[in-house]
Order: structure tokens, then sequence, then C-alpha cells
RNA sequence: GGCCUCAUGGUCAAGCGGUUAAGACGUCGCCCUCUCACGGCGAAAACAGGAGUUCGAUUCUCCUUGGGGCUACCA
């Protein structure tokens, strides 16, 4: 066989050579020892979801710790999945994360050196290793429609033998130039395979950074390197766009384990030295009341966009990650309550080579540290930031007066042992939609022991004595002493001793006003609530509830 | 069907041949307290099963079981 002719006869418009493409994206210099070159590769499938993140955090973390380069390279080799703006989703919600990247896809273009960085852009440069594998014998065309193969793999079925193609089954793999050439002439399309000499006898060993040393069979397939369009499969452009980009470490989902032998057999047909591979074990959910594990592509709830929606701070959806990455993070920041998540010291080997099963209930709580430990400022711009995408009658509300927003905010916050009533901005309203007009609403009850002729007197009484001035204890001194005159006990401890000498204590007295004042049985500190909401208000709210009582 | 991979409480996880098997979230109880939240104290809760190696296995090996993945002109 002439594979000379050939290669020719299939890639007459290539006249580049591999030493070309060497020299046009050479070596990185000036990095350095040790540095990490790596970068996220996702495909533009329309959103962006919670694996992705991992992975690009873990990416993000291994280069930029080590003095590396994180770059993005959009893999938009699939037209048939192709949705319209997806890339630009991909990369405003990256932005979004604050995920940094030093090169790459960005709106509209390309930044950096290494490009371009949208694979539906390079077919030339795959073309050009897509030749020389055929000059040197090591791919061919093949002709096989989609129903043959699919009578292929009926057979294979049929016989109980494995599928793919390969030995026998792959036609075209020894057929004469003549008869290429034939379907050449008479139009048919073709596809490039790979002409696999592995055998499935044989094992290979294979260090991988986080699930260590591993034994994989060897890849016996024939798989397709370009499609019919020209344009390469997965498995072709990992090899070519990773060696061109330069990169080092290769961080993806562990389901690329199982074809990993043959990326390894395709790095070295083509000459090119393999990355460091990291595996990522997949992120998994409950399924509903049974406990069992499953990974969903689709799931809505793992989609990015539904934490944005919810409210999540991004803060918190990056601690929640690096937590359930690595699992000295916690220690870490317990340890270091204050400092920038960046000095922490990322590790692979810390990551856990099994999947994780994705908590909710630790990524709020994770979320409630997160925003406890925020500024009012913060808190007020982030909030606002999200109302204004979400809620937009919310956001009108909150920024109507920043400064007495800000202020509510401010209640409980800072010292020690800040308060964390809320892990999402989406709670936000519930919280504290109370401090305007708009929004508030008596919305719970008191306890029906309670008389509501008492409850009113109460209430009333107290709007009538209720003074700004106040101090904190002169403010609770009076709403002590107005539940006594009715029948409440003003010290708690007397009160638990002999409950039933009392109607209640101060604490039912201190509800009744905060229900009034507030619309429900929880609240943030009461003298502070009742300074912002101001004299006026708290008193109308005060009448309004002993009117409705009537 | 074939191949790969994973396996400690409900969840996330320490653990690297000898431990009372950490910690966090969640759950429950108590304390603090004007409610809630916070905080403090405490409780229940785990090495999937079976062989082997070893003086000794959660830790090493094998098998079984179970989960996940791949087996496309998808990534």
């Amino acid at each position: 066989m002439d594979y000379e002719y050939l290669a020719n006869l299939l890639f007459p418009e290539v006249t580049d050579t591999p030493e070309d493409l060497e020299k046009r994206f050479p070596p990185r210099e000036g990095l350095p020892e040790g540095a990490v070159v790596t970068r996220m590769a996702p495909s533009p499938t329309g959103f962006v979801h919670l694996g992705n993140l991992v992975q690009g955090l873990t990416s993000e973390r291994l280069a930029h710790q080590s003095g590396g380069v994180l770059f993005l390279r959009v893999e938009d080799t699939d037209s048939k999945r192709e949705v319209k703006g997806a890339v630009e989703v991909l990369i405003e919600t990256l932005k979004h994360y604050g995920i940094h990247f030093d090169e790459g896809a960005v709106m509209g273009g390309d930044s950096g050196a290494y490009g371009p960085y949208r694979q539906s852009r390079r077919a030339p440069i795959y073309h050009v290793y897509a030749k020389k594998l055929v000059r040197e014998g090591l791919a061919y065309p093949c002709f096989c429609t989609e129903e043959e193969l699919k009578e292929i793999h009926e057979e294979q079925e049929k016989e109980n033998a494995n599928f793919g193609y390969f030995g026998k089954w792959a036609k075209w793999r020894d057929r004469p130039v003549e008869d290429i050439e034939q379907m050449i002439a008479a139009g048919h399309k073709w596809v490039l395979r790979f002409r696999s000499t592995g055998s499935i006898e044989n094992k290979i060993k294979f260090t991988d950074l986080i699930k260590g040393e591993i034994e994989i069979t060897e890849n016996d397939i024939d798989h397709v390197l370009l499609k019919s369009d020209g344009i390469p499969t997965y498995h072709f452009a990992h090899a070519v766009d990773d060696h061109l980009m330069r990169t080092t470490h290769v961080v993806r989902g562990d389901e690329w384990l199982s074809t990993l032998p043959f990326h390894l057999q395709l790095f070295r047909a083509l000459g090119f030295r393999p990355p460091k591979y990291c595996h990522i074990g997949p992120l998994m959910k409950m399924d509903g009341n049974s406990k069992r594990k499953l990974s969903k592509r689709k799931d809505p709830e793992l989609a990015l966009t539904y934490y944005r929606a919810e409210g999540f701070p991004i803060e918190a959806v990056y601690e929640y990650i690096l937590t359930v990455l690595n699992s000295n993070f916690e220690d870490w920041r317990r340890a270091n309550p204050d400092a920038p998540t960046d000095d922490f010291r990322f590790s692979y080997k810390k990551m856990n080579p099994a999947g994780s099963l994705f908590d909710g209930a630790k990524l709020r709580d994770v979320s409630k540290n997160v925003i406890g430990k925020m500024s009012a400022e913060r808190v007020y711009e982030l909030a606002a930031g999200w109302a204004a995408e979400f809620d937009p009658e919310f956001h009108a509300a909150l920024t109507r007066d920043r400064d007495r927003t800000v202020a509510v905010f401010a209640i409980g916050r800072g010292g020690k042992k800040p308060r964390k009533d809320f892990a999402v901005f989406s709670e936000l309203k519930d919280y504290m939609g109370f401090f305007y007009d708009e929004f508030f609403a008596i919305k719970e009850t008191f306890d029906p022991k309670f008389a509501p002729a008492d409850v009113a007197a109460i209430v009333s009484e107290y709007a009538e004595m209720y003074d700004p001035a106040d101090d904190q204890t002169a403010w609770f001194d009076k709403i002590k002493n107005l539940g006594a005159a009715h029948g409440f006990a003003a010290d708690m401890k007397e009160y638990r001793a002999d409950p039933d000498a009392y109607k209640g204590s101060v604490a039912d007295v201190s509800n009744f006003i905060r229900l009034a004042l507030t619309g429900k049985n929880s609240s943030p500190d009461m003298y502070a609530v009742m300074n912002i909401l101001g004299k006026q208000t708290c008193v109308a709210r005060l009448l309004a509830f002993a009117e409705s009582l009537k």
C-alpha cells in the first residue's frame, strides 16, 4: 500500500507539516519550575453544570497555585448538538463564577498565542496530523454508512462478541487504494479511523494523579479520528490540542478513564508526550426517596443557573466545592476564618477517587457561614444584584433607601458570633420583607391559649408607651412591666419555676409585639428592628394589630 | 454481554497494619435567651459480605455484592 499516495488523495489541500506547527506553537517559556499548564474544555451544550465548575476550579487552582497557565478551550466539535449562543452563555457563566482565564476563548474571539481556542476553527491543524498518520499507515478512511455500522453491532450482539470497529469487522482497514479511490470518485463520504495495533490481551499500567496506579486493557478499536465533515472527534482533538497548547495536566471526569488507553495510543502514534491526568469522580445526587446514587447530566439542580437563581453567593458555591474536593479545606477554614480562599494550598492528593453525592444541606450551611462573615455593605450589594435579576419588585424596595437597608443587614452582624439567618438571597424577602410596607403582612398567629383581648390590650398599650429614645434596658423594662401588669411573668426564671401562676411570660409579651410589627413569630433583635422601623410605623402597626383582634 | 472504576455513620469525609474509628452537615436532647438564629454541652449513627496474608486487618490480596462509567461520525 502506498500510504504517501493515499495521504495526498485524502488531504490534497494540506501542505503544512507537523514541524511547521511545532514552530508556530513552541513550548511555553518563562514559566516557573513545576508550573501547571491546564485548561477548562467544556462543550457548549447550553448550560454549565456543577461538574464543570468542579473540574474548572480544580484546574484553576492547580494552574495558578503553581504560577502556571489556565486557558479556556471550547470543544464545539459536535455540530449536531450545537446550541446557538451556548458559547456566550458558557463564557458568561464562568466569568460570573470568577474563574479567571489567562488565555483562550473570550466573547467574540480569542486571546492568546496558542489558538484558535474553538475546536471548530482548528480543522486545518487537525488535518496536518491526520495526513501524517495516514502517511505513516496509522490511519485509514472508512466508508461505512450508519446502517452498516448498525448491522455490525447487531451481528456482534448475536455472536456475543465485543462491540466496536475492530478485527474482522473493520472492513475498510485493509482495503486496496483502488477501492478507496473509487469510493471517493463516486462522492461517498468517509471518516478517518485510527489503525489500532493494540490487543485486549494486553494490559497497560498507568498512574493517575487522583486515582493512583491503575491497570487498563489496551485499546483494539479503530476509533474515528475525523468525522465525515472533517471535524475531529474528542479523542483526536484532545491529543492534538493539548500537545500544541502545551498542556501539562489534564483534569477531567472519570468517564474518560475507559478511553484513556486509546488516548495514550494516540499520543504515541502522533509522537507526542502525553500530559499528566487527573480523573475526577462524578458528582452524584439523591434520587428521590430511594437512596440510590446517580449521575444526571440533565438534572436541573446541577445546572449552575439554578444556584444563581436561588441566590447562593458565588463564594459559597466556591467554598462548598472546595470542601468537597479537598477534605482538609474545612479544617483550614476554621483555622483561617478570614483568609482569602486562594491562600489555601489545594492538592490533588487530597481528592477523593470516588464520586461524591451532592449535599444541598451542607451547601446551605457553608453559604450561611459565608454570608454571616460578610459586611452589611457587601450583603447589600449582592442582595440587590440578585434581586435586580430575579425579583425586580423587591429590588425596588431594597434600593429605595440604601442606608436603611444596609442598617437592616447590619443587625446582629459583625463580631465573633454573627447571625446566620439566611443561606440564599431568595429567602431574603421572607426574612426581612416586613421592613417594607408593600411586603408587610400578618403571616402568622399567636398561640390560641392567649386571649385576644389580652393581646390587643397589651399591644395597644405598648403603642402608647413606646419611646425610641429609650436605651435597650429601658426598652425591655417597659415590656416587662407592661406584661406584669397584665399577669405575665417579667422574669423567665420565675416563670419557669411556676408557669401556672402566670398567663404567660415576658417572652410571650414580646412575641405579641413582634407579631404586630413583623407579622411573624421570629425576627432579628426587636430593639434594632423597631429603631429602623421608626416610631410612626411601629405605632401604626401595633394599633392596626390590636384593632384586628377586636 | 465485554471492559474500567469506586466502596468508612443519612451525607461529605479523616484514617496509610495495632485508634475508645476524627471532624463537619443533618437529626434528637439540654443550656443560654424577648422569638428565631447564633453559641455551648451532649446523644443516636459507620469500616458492604466472604476468604486469604499477618501475631494482629478499616487499612494489603482475591472473590462476591452493590454504585458509577465506557462500549457513537457525543463530549
